[in-house]
RNA sequence: GCCCCCUUAGCUCAGUAGGAUAGAGCACAGGAUUCCUAAUCCUGGUGUCAGAGGUUCGAAUCCUCUAGGGGGCACCA
């Protein structure tokens, strides 16, 4: 369907008038054609003509093309296409020959992007929060790999400062009472049992070791094993999840290996940084932000804002065109002063991009789950994953889009019923590989039906089944453009939805050679889109079910 | 107090970059299987797009105000 918008494209400029990209929409009633745009009636105005008229004028210069059955001028000046059957069935037949390639719409250049997600401090385990995140970025990577950008996928460890020191002093804290030492909890402390449990872990390889040492001089210890312990399980965890990053940038690196002295330093020779009642200042303010912000307090350390500043600029440094941080809907405050040094680091504000995600309400049959960070009591996404499983926790995550709040209820998404789509889309996926299976048993090889058996397709469901398999490209392009991954979830769920009527009304099988034939081959083109969609989302595409 | 986001069917949500009579799933009721997997299908209706103004040939979509919900304000992380 895709090819439209060039055919289109040429029309307008045949009247010597342009438009920045051509609108193509599905018509929600089937007698307005397959497909419609609205070009006509944006160009009324810079035209200075009607726009029924101009429509006309296109559809005069389109009418003529093998690829269109008709073109009618409908509304105010909608253009409504048909595709002819021959067309539909050439494109079925491309599709079948290039396989998912020729799905996806090449990009107009060819960009490095870096996705910075999760991020989740290495403190505990990863909430379901952590889990949304961890879903819509790995699905963005794929969708911006898919369609042709290189991509590199990045968790950035809050391993220096206050958080970690904290987590170092839990677990002293915990280690010291196991040898019954009183050591003050420390206020803000982390209290979930996985600190007591470490502690334990500690207590029983090195003794009485630290017993009697005080917390500065054993804290080292405690902050780095508590650190790589938490790493290692959010890794694990993501790994479950499905999730697998290339590259674990360590905040702490970025102090010893003195990037963060070397921004600071030059932002301060081009005078961007400025002393002030003994703390240094960036000026955020010049860039568009609301106030100035400190990057060393008055006591000498640094605050994260400082570190997030080197870890930008490093991005940067490496040569990308682009940088997305995926960020929880929390930190929203903090994109002016981000894109502040983006601008102040001589770069397009544009370079960078936040995509925020929206909290996530847990819910078990209905009533909220009560998650208290403080009391160390919280639903883990490892907990979810077991209990519900990670194709539908990903697809629930991914249907919604991401700045907008989420329920998720446990006992809904255990269900293996109609109320949770992702089994409808998997099913349909499994579907086509049972009436494969069965095809086999009956000699049928799928390689050995030749291309032109799809001639024998002409059922309106076959054609409204195909419509939609060509649409995938139109709705790739899309997400790809807006960054919404979500929107394949929901065209997914169309492409299943046209299929399961399909599967009931229409044996695949039958004692016609080349009916059957036809039919194989649409499904193969069904099973195509829908395990290339599944993969951009990162859902597995079950066998059987 | 200031700033950001959200408000669409009973529920959960889509609505693409201002386009046609605003959609889906669930829930609810009834029905379908001698035949490729019933995790399926078929048939039933539902709206003050929070409210009020404005811009526009055209607004759920853009602007202003109001109400309700969430979030954020730091030499915290």
């Amino acid at each position: 369907m895709i090819f439209l918008k060039d055919l289109i494209r040429e029309a307008v400029s045949r009247l010597g008038a342009e438009v920045p990209y051509v609108e193509l929409e599905v018509p929600r009633d089937e007698k307005f054609g397959d497909i419609s745009t609205p070009v006509a009636m944006t160009l009324a105005r810079p035209l200075r003509r009607a726009p029924r008229q101009i429509a006309e004028e296109i559809a005069g210069s389109l009418e003529e093309d093998p690829a269109i059955q008709s073109v009618d001028v409908a509304g105010p000046g909608f253009l409504n296409f048909r595709i002819s059957t021959d067309f539909l069935l050439k494109e079925l037949e491309r599709v079948l020959r290039h396989g998912p390639d020729c799905l996806v719409p090449e990009p107009p250049e060819r960009r490095k992007v870096q996705i910075e997600f999760v991020s989740a401090n290495p403190t505990g385990p990863l909430h379901l929060g952590h889990g949304r995140g961890a879903a819509v970025g790995a699905a963005l990577a794929n969708l911006l790999q898919r369609g042709g950008y290189e991509v590199e996928k990045e968790f950035y460890i809050n391993d220096a400062g206050r958080q970690v020191r904290l987590l170092g002093e839990s677990i002293y804290a915990r280690y010291q009472e196991r040898f019954g030492k009183e050591y003050p909890f420390p206020e803000d402390g982390y209290k979930g049992d996985y600190i007591s449990e470490l502690a334990g872990r500690i207590a029983e390889e090195v003794g009485e070791k630290y017993i009697g040492i005080s917390f500065d001089e054993a804290g080292g210890f405690f902050i780095e094993r508590g650190t790589r312990e938490m790493l290692d399980t959010i890794r694990t965890d993501l790994e479950t999840f499905g999730v697998v990053f290339d590259r674990w940038q360590s905040e702490k690196l970025l102090y010893t290996e003195g990037l963060v002295k070397k921004c600071l330093d030059g932002l301060r020779s081009e005078g961007k940084l400025y002393e002030k009642d003994g703390a240094l200042w960036f000026r955020a303010s010049d860039y568009g932000d609301d106030k100035d912000r400190v990057v060393v307090k008055s006591d000498g350390s640094h605050t994260y804002f400082a570190s997030d500043i080197a870890y930008h600029w490093y991005k940067i440094q490496r040569g990308f065109d682009e940088l997305i941080d995926i960020w929880g809907a929390d930190h929203h405050g903090y994109i002016p002063r981000m894109k502040a040094v983006i601008r102040a680091l001589g770069e397009d504000e544009g370079k960078l991009s936040v995509i925020l995600v929206q909290m996530v309400s847990l819910l078990r049959g209905g009533k909220p789950v009560q998650m208290s960070k403080r009391s160390g009591e919280f639903i883990t996404l490892r907990e979810v994953i077991e209990e519900v499983g990670a194709d539908t926790t990903k697809f629930i995550f991914l249907t919604r889009k991401a700045d907008s709040h989420l329920e998720f209820d446990i006992e809904v998404a255990k269900k293996e019923s109609s109320e949770n789509p992702v089994y409808y889309v998997q099913y349909a996926y499994a579907r086509i590989q049972s009436i494969y299976r069965k095809a086999a048993e009956q000699g049928i090889g799928l390689e050995d039906i030749p291309f032109d058996a799809i001639m024998y397709l002409k059922e309106p469901e076959e054609m409204r089944l195909l419509k939609k398999i060509l649409l995938y490209p139109l709705i790739f392009e899309g997400a790809f453009r807006a960054r919404e991954p979500h929107r394949i979830t929901f065209y997914l769920q169309e492409l299943a939805g046209l299929f399961h009527p399909y599967y009931n009304t229409h044996r695949v099988l039958s004692d016609d050679a080349g009916l059957t034939g036809a039919r194989l081959l649409l499904l193969r083109a069904v099973e195509l889109v829908l395990r290339e969609a599944l993969s951009v989302l990162g859902i597995s595409a079950p066998e059987r079910m």
